[in-house]
RNA sequence: GCCGAUGUAGCUCAGCUGGUAGAGCAACUGAUUCGUAAUCAGUAGGUCCCCGGUUCAAAUCCGGGCAUCGGCUCCA
């Protein structure tokens, strides 16, 4: 097989598979020391940088680049297919395309597939690629695709085929050896190219993603280019394992989520409460450096009120109720009901405008069992929520001040994120007039600011369109955290009104908009972002004195004493223990500073501090070590 | 809510086809007083998730719950 590359300069040569990416470069251009050489290889975007891939063949790289991997995995996931269909007679094949860092294939079967089935399914695909099977690409008219797959009982396959478009007249199908698939293509040349593959898990799915369709069974897998590239991500995998926020949890004893309070339901303890205080408190001050108004609204609302805002008839199964003295109340789902009261409170003046009201609400949201996952998806939550009343010609600024707001906090803890844009679901209130207004005010805000999003459609808020920031956990699962939802109707149904310069009455608009989003779920993200190690101004201990022996215990309280009236979040660690075991505990617990504690610190008055990292930075007299923990908490380091 | 897996000491886990529970770490006690990722010895610790059933006998088998995990759907 042959491999053409396009160079950077456009050039254009052509390569056995086996040359390598030093040759190629070199063939182009003797004296190419480019660190990244961006070139098009079988028209797959791929850095050919010579220094990182010398060695690798040009049919590795092509493999290799994200193009190249997705087709190479959707091709292993129509080897599972196959094997799938040959070990286990009448399963039927559904869907089975490439993902961020695999594949997957849905099938439907009258057994369940476990984790021993994948051994005599690997063993099969390990077959079907021993042989070497070339892809055949295939076309024919429409109506012969259906009777084919008809024939092979393939409902499916059917439905896909009927689905189409009605002026697709050919569709196309994929042969490796006897077996026949529907496919768009493209694949890999034959089954022998595949090199290293593994399968993952099953789990259910419903077909084509509703959940009024049957559910069938989905099996994951990964493949890369070679055996060391899937190794590689395989470790990747336990490390991220081991970032876990509910694991580092337990192992830095900062939160429960406990059978016997109820499931979703978050208890902190002391430093995971302390952690989250830190949040708050930074949270705070910003809201108060930007014009927001602290405020507080009760936990329960008559259900009256809820009625009226619409959240009863479109957020009910969603909601907690209680009542007391035959009176029904909600438990609140959302903070706006009672920001909308103060607003409500008087006549307000287009000057006044806009009022921003800031409170670390608590919510409960009735959320499906299926769902709940440690602090990243809980039934009772706190949002760091706030609602923007303003006029139609304030919206794009205060849009502006919001994303500015989401970018900076993003910023100070080192988030990368991504944005989407979520239009009209089906179940929604207003007006199509106002959605279309509402939609376009979020997305000329994210235009004029020269932000890239995607957008989402039908999944916005049953009230109004939003901008949704989104983080990535650990296992890169997406989270959203920020968000800023348009809202023309609450207004309206509240009868909520300023006087305009001309002296009549006219209607605010709403924002909604979370900065963190909820803290429990931001917490999730943080603590997996960090692996547990948090920035000093985070940590919920700074630094922890360490006693060389008993005889220094005296010195070190009163070093504990000097660390604590400066504001320094400080342990001892006075045990019996040997000092290597000591910091063994404390570099377990992620603590950034150990002090160590011994004759030369007693004679000299000073403190060893030894950083997270490993670092020795050598004795420092106690107030020079204070001063460089509070340095680095006003720099949120 | 749906599909599947799992639930044993504070934690991580072992316990084969039913015969009445075990390890390491942690805790406690004692010895040791030690300089940058685990000192040694001993002691104590369990409604085997809950409820019911089968059985002479259930951690183990069956049924029903609850919870957790991986997904799907949904969502901050």
């Amino acid at each position: 097989m042959d491999i053409k590359i396009i160079f950077p300069d456009k050039s254009e040569r052509t390569f056995p598979a086996g040359v390598t990416a030093g040759e190629a470069i070199g063939a182009w251009k003797k004296d190419a020391l480019a660190s990244s050489v961006a070139a098009k290889v079988n028209g797959m975007s791929v850095d050919l940088s010579f220094s990182m891939k010398e060695d690798a063949t040009l049919e590795t790289i092509a493999i290799s680049s994200k193009e190249g991997l997705s087709i190479l995995r959707h091709s292993i996931s129509h080897v599972m297919a196959q094997a799938v269909q040959d070990v286990f007679k009448g399963a039927k094949v559904a869907i089975g395309p490439s993902i961020e860092d695999g594949f997957y294939y849905d099938f439907e079967y009258s057994e369940t597939f476990t984790l021993d089935d994948f051994e005599k399914i690997e063993k099969r695909m390990k077959e079907i690629v021993a042989a070497d099977y070339p892809f055949v690409r295939e076309e024919i008219p429409r109506p012969k695709a259906v009777e084919l797959f008809a024939g092979r009982g393939e409902s499916y396959k059917v439905e896909l085929i009927n689905d189409l478009p009605e002026d697709v007249t050919v569709v196309s199908l994929y042969k490796d050896g006897d077996y026949i698939e529907l496919c768009r293509g493209p694949h890999i040349p034959s089954t022998g190219k595949i090199k290293a593959f593994k399968l993952l898990s099953v789990a259910g799915a419903y077909w084509r993603g509703d959940e009024r369709n049957k559910m069938l069974q989905r099996i994951y897998g990964t493949g890369f280019a070679d055996e060391q590239a899937l190794a590689d991500y395989l470790t990747l995998l336990e490390e991220s394992k081991k970032r876990d926020h509910r694991r580092l949890g337990k192992e830095l004893d900062l939160f429960q989520v406990n059978e016997e309070a109820g499931a979703g339901l978050v208890i902190f303890h002391p430093k995971g409460m302390l952690l989250r205080y830190l949040i708050e408190e930074w949270e705070r001050k910003e809201h108060l450096k930007r014009g927001y108004d602290m405020v507080m609204g009760p936990q329960i609302l008559k259900v009256d009120l809820w009625k009226k805002s619409g959240h009863f008839d479109h957020y009910r199964e969603n909601m907690y109720f209680t009542e007391v003295d035959e009176q029904t109340y909600g438990i609140k789902p959302m903070n706006c009901l009672a920001h909308m009261l103060i607003y409500k409170s008087k006549i307000r003046s287009y000057r006044d405008l806009p009022l921003r009201y800031f409170e670390l609400g608590t919510v409960h949201r009735h959320e499906k069992t299926g769902v709940l996952h440690g602090l990243l998806r809980v039934r009772q939550f706190t949002q760091d929520d706030a609602h923007i009343l303003c006029r139609p010609d304030q919206l794009n600024s205060e849009i502006r001040a919001i994303a500015d707001f989401v970018n900076y906090a993003m910023g100070i803890f080192g988030f990368e994120y991504e944005v989407e844009l979520s239009t009209r679901p089906e179940n929604s209130i207003g007006s199509d007039a106002d959605w279309e207004l509402a939609t376009q005010a979020l997305e000329n805000a994210l235009k004029d600011n020269n932000i890239n999003y995607e957008v989402n459609e039908g999944d916005g808020a049953f009230y109004g369109p939003k901008i949704d920031f989104k983080l990535k956990d650990a296992l890169k699962r997406k989270w959203q955290c920020a968000t800023i939802q348009c809202d023309f109707t609450l207004p309206e149904r509240f009868d909520l009104s300023y006087i305009g310069a001309d002296g009549e009455k006219h209607r605010p608009v709403m924002l909604h908009r979370v900065i963190l989003g909820a803290v429990e779920r931001f917490m999730g993200v943080l603590i997996e972002h960090y692996a547990g190690a948090f920035p000093v101004w985070l940590s919920p201990t700074q630094c922890i004195l360490l006693t060389v022996t008993d005889k220094h215990i005296p010195y070190a309280e009163k070093v504990q004493e000097q660390l604590l009236a400066a504001g320094i979040r400080s342990e001892t660690y006075f045990d019996n223990e040997k000092l290597g075991y000591k910091i063994r505990q404390a570099q377990l617990q992620k603590i950034p500073y150990m002090l160590v504690i011994g004759d030369k610190e007693m004679d000299a008055g000073t403190v060893a501090p030894r950083a997270r990292d490993g670092q020795n930075l050598g004795a420092l007299p106690v107030d020079q070590f204070i001063a460089l923990v509070q340095d680095m908490c006003e720099k949120k380091k």
